[in-house]
RNA sequence: UGGGCUAUAGCCAAGCGGUAAGGCACAGGACUUUGACUCCUGCAUUUCGCUGGUUCGAAUCCAGCUAGCCCAG
């Protein structure tokens, strides 16, 4: 009987998988990770992030009533150095960076597979909609989930060989409506918990007061210019902003106006109408490969996804020398934004993906 | 200190005697395991620079005042 960590949020998904698991025949043992919230923390964030106190509650409680181990494992060391420094550095350097994929590879794969193998187990998993296949190359590579809107192989794609020959998700096989319905009849709890969103870590949604807290950094005002370079106006600091952003720019053009660039040396930030920030190119680095360990000079046409709630859109791929890829769009996309991914899809398989330059 | 023009919400701006359009911005909500985008709702309840007047009734007409702009000195 394979041993298999599971890591429980204490939401429906994690626990739904543990369930499946179990039913499998695995030994699981049911895992929540301590990440970021302090102890003697009294704010219990009402919303619940994955990864709140209460969520070790509710992971707890579901754990019980599988009748499985449960351990909280404390990964706040690795969590502040590869997602909470990460995340504001990246906005420092005029970058908008995406924690889930960080907290994916680093945190939830790299961290807890290294303690779940040191505790015997042999698989680790999580109750993503994704599914885990190993392809006749030999290589593992992430397959969507069976219910397309709620796909997070986006937010995976950064996992290595290593980490997925070891990773089990059984949630992705099946839908949204079918996890809660195996909830329901397994009588948990949870079975109607509301889904998580947003940044966990930052449950007032004041990243800028985030970031300005964690770094002590002053906000440092700059201009809003046009593309012809002239002053439109004054910004609240670069780290407020992102590509395509609309909303809170405080100006009042007539027309509704987007950020179009970021300018972290100038401290400018660029803006520009609904038409200019569409772009038919982008340049990403720091590759993973997946389905195939890259293109070998070769050019492919695949989908690529710019953003976790992006379609995806018809892309040429192909690799420069600098170890980049480049993708070149049929079809203009909307904000490009470097510091986020950009993941290339082979049908329904990852085929690997970069960070957005 | 002659003449002309303009003064409507944070910004722009309809309105031309009948009881304050719209856009932008802003706020709240929905959506969302990132930031955004998008969508929905709200946003001048005797108020239209001020003071009077005409009128059943004015932001809309008249007079004076104030402020800004333009032309001429």
């Amino acid at each position: 009987m394979s041993k298999v960590v599971v890591g429980m949020s204490g939401g429906v998904d994690s626990s739904v998988a543990a369930w499946l698991l179990k039913q499998q025949g695995y030994e699981v043992i049911g895992v929540t990770m301590q990440i970021w919230q302090d102890e003697d923390s009294e704010l219990m964030e009402e919303n619940g992030g994955c990864c709140g106190l209460q969520a070790v509650e509710d992971a707890r409680r579901v754990a019980w009533q599988l009748g499985i181990p449960y351990y909280v494992m404390n990964f706040k060391k690795e969590f502040k150095a590869h997602v909470m420094d990460y995340f504001t550095e990246e906005y420092i350097q005029g970058r908008t960076p995406n924690p889930c994929i960080a907290c994916n590879r680093y945190v939830k794969w790299e961290a807890l597979l290294e303690r779940s193998l040191g505790i015997g187990a042999e698989y680790i998993a999580t109750g993503h909609y994704a599914m885990v296949k190993q392809l006749e190359n030999g290589r593992f590579a992430l397959k969507k989930s069976v219910t397309a809107n709620k796909d997070q192989t986006y937010a995976l794609y950064n996992l290595t060989q290593a980490q997925l020959a070891r990773t089990l998700m059984p949630a992705g096989a099946y839908t949204k409506e079918e996890i809660r319905q195996i909830a329901k009849e397994q009588e948990l709890f949870v079975a109607d918990k509301a889904d998580s969103q947003e940044i966990c870590f930052i449950p007032d949604h004041d990243y800028a007061g985030f970031i300005q807290r964690e770094r002590g950094l002053k906000p440092e005002p700059g201009n809003f210019v046009d593309s012809n370079g002239k002053v439109l106006g004054q910004h609240k600091g670069i780290i407020h902003y992102t590509v395509g952003q609309r909303k809170g720019l405080n100006l009042s053009m007539g027309r509704p106006v987007f950020v179009t660039e970021i300018r972290p040396h100038t401290n400018e930030v660029v803006i520009g109408e609904a038409n200019d920030v569409f772009t038919d190119r982008l340049i990403c680095d720091k590759l993973n490969w997946m389905a195939a360990d890259g293109l070998h000079g070769e050019e492919r046409q695949v989908t690529v996804k710019i953003r976790y709630s992006h379609k995806g859109a018809l892309a040429v791929i192909r690799e420069n020398k600098k170890n980049q890829v480049e993708c070149c769009f049929l079809e203009p996309v909307r904000a490009v934004t470097p510091g986020q991914a950009a993941v290339f899809y082979d049908g329904d398989y990852v085929l690997g993906g970069g960070t957005i330059c």
